[in-house]
DNA sequence: TTTAATTACGAAATCGTTTTCGTACTCTTC
DNA sequence: GAAGAGTACGAAAACGATTTCGTAATTAAA
């Protein structure tokens, strides 16, 4: 009796197999008197099915995968909560991948996934890459994904965004407003969406100020630790007069604020800057640390809705209708970091 | 031709469907020449095997599940890195469960577990429970299981652990050493393991140097995040003098600092803080936290090991030796919330 | 009373693998 | 050249559910 299965519950119970499977199922098939001893006796011998049986019949795992740069990141776990939540209430299961950030790490896991392990995909895609094939491939099997916060606009899928341009331009003009003479935008890699949508914010906002091109500066830093450091430090040395920096990410502003400690430039005296950022303890550094902060949570429950929507949906007919593209607002945090 | 399977390969390769499973498994009983054919083939037509008939008739699932109080938390994001870089390499994939600290849902994720969804699990308990059914039945279900940074005592099951009651010791040490006179532990619960060694260590030291009973505090702020902003806020009022506070966990040394900023209470002077802590702004903070750091990593990555190999020798005879279990060291840093 | 519909269940196929046997065939070996 | 060993494959039985289809028994309709 080491392993319940329907097999033995059915014959515990004098009954087949496939009507115990539809007693279980609440099967309109089964009259209630025989489902109630079904139930009583399932709970009783503490039944539980296979999932990979069922899996392999119904061909659905109510798991989703959720396939991230990293996860040692506020943005990126706060997202997991909110994809979490929604999981959570319609009993499916999350397996996470991560992908250091390493395009063909993402084009492995994607590959993999599509031996149909999960019935949906939620991607923050690693950008840095040219290669959209794993994704068409995705669209082919019919496995349906949803891009959050970093997507790939040239991909016929529902995203889950921010604002950025909206906030990377909101951040500029406070930074302008801010005296500063010089820009400075922090990138990873001037291959994710997200990052350029907040560039070009920021472009513009500094076109429109009628900013000289020679007071902007794009520092793309990477997705290397120890070498962004060395990139960041490099462009602080000189020192612009009046310096304003737009991070793109909390990873890179984290890294200023270390470098600016250890080569002792002043924050908001000699550099402003203003970051996207999840971090809890913005307002608690030293300076106090100007934000844009996105939703993250919201990001997850969101992009997990459209993505059961679409699992749902899976089969039937589309509508022809305008692909979802949710868009959230973040919000911005003026703090000391950026003070006059 | 819509989904690839064995049976088609094979009869496309006028093979039998167990020759073609032989050769993709590399047996010997299969010649070279048919198993490159095959692969060949295999590849070209782009096969992936069914991950659910495989896990079915295996009876393994080569994925383990990770079952965290948070996610969105320095430390267990680092621990499930981790993880997740061990899985990586044995390809194993990782499901992510989250309890919110309550007790009742760990159970439930727990129970649903033994349906052998998974090969091993992970857990850091969410405590509070003196239930320990569930893991009792983990164990009757021959389900491989380790414990990490907040373990079961009770539990015969492997664990990986920081030396938290040193830490403890320590960093009370070091409070006492900055002339502090009350000392307060801010605690989440009296139910986890990890967060009582800490005590016990503090309690130690404290009771070595002949503190005075009165002067020692035990703040148990709870989980829930306004109620314990409420707790420590009404036990910073009135302050006692020269107060040290060993704060067990991150996210409530955070609570204090925004509470301090609030109520205007000047760190180190009035109130020197240290705390466990994985936070990348440490230093970052006004002031720098003093922190306890765990090796997250390292944990994620030891307890992975640990389970991979319980997984492994299952159902082999466990040879006679002791329960593996696994103390990493903390590291305590020294910054200016303690300072004299 | 006969026919049709409904109810409640069971047999068996199926999902896609893996694995156990069985068996032709070739190759040694004495 | 007979026996034994080794090689290379195939048939079929699992794994444990779900689902289709068939069918007795009962009820309702004509």
């Amino acid at each position: 009796m080491e392993n319940m299965n329907i097999k033995k519950l059915a014959k515990e119970l004098n009954l087949s197999v496939s009507t115990v499977s539809k007693a279980l199922h609440d099967s309109y098939e089964i009259k209630a008197e025989t489902k109630e001893k079904v139930l009583a006796l399932a709970k009783q011998l503490n039944y539980q099915p296979n999932p990979f049986a069922s899996s392999l019949r119904r061909n659905s795992s109510k798991t989703i995968a959720v396939v991230i740069p990293e996860i040692a990141h506020n943005f990126f776990s706060l997202v997991i909560n909110g994809i979490e939540s929604i999981a959570e209430e319609l009993k499916y299961h999350v397996l996470i991948y991560i992908t250091h950030e390493i395009p063909e790490k993402e084009e492995q896991i994607i590959r993999h996934l599509l031996n149909g392990r999960v019935d949906g995909i939620l991607i923050s895609s690693s950008g840095t890459t040219n290669n959209n094939a794993h994704y068409h491939e995705l669209i082919q099997k019919g496995i349906p994904f949803v891009f959050f916060d970093r997507a790939n606009f040239d991909i016929d899928a529902p995203r889950v965004t921010t604002d950025d341009y909206q906030a990377g331009f909101q951040a500029t003009e406070h930074l302008i407003k801010s005296q500063c003479k010089h820009f400075a935008f922090l990138s990873l890699s001037n291959q994710m969406s997200a990052i350029n949508h907040r560039k070009d914010g920021f472009l513009a906002a500094l076109n429109q100020y009628q900013i000289k091109p020679s007071h902007v500066h794009i520092i793309e830093a990477g997705t290397d630790e120890t070498l962004s450091f060395q990139i960041i430090r490099d462009s602080l040395q000189p020192l612009p007069e009046s310096l304003g920096i737009f991070s793109s990410v909390e990873k890179l502003a984290i890294q200023t604020y270390h470098i600016c400690k250890e080569i002792n430039i002043k924050i908001p005296k000699q550099l402003k800057i203003i970051s996207f950022s999840n971090l809890p303890t913005a307002a608690l550094l030293n300076p106090a640390l100007s934000t844009l902060t996105q939703p993250a949570f919201s990001i997850g429950k969101e992009a997990a809705l459209l993505l059961f929507q679409n699992i749902k949906n899976k089969g039937k007919i589309q509508p022809i209708t305008t692909l979802p593209n949710v868009v959230l607002k973040s919000t911005i945090f003026i703090r000391e970091s950026t003070k006059i």
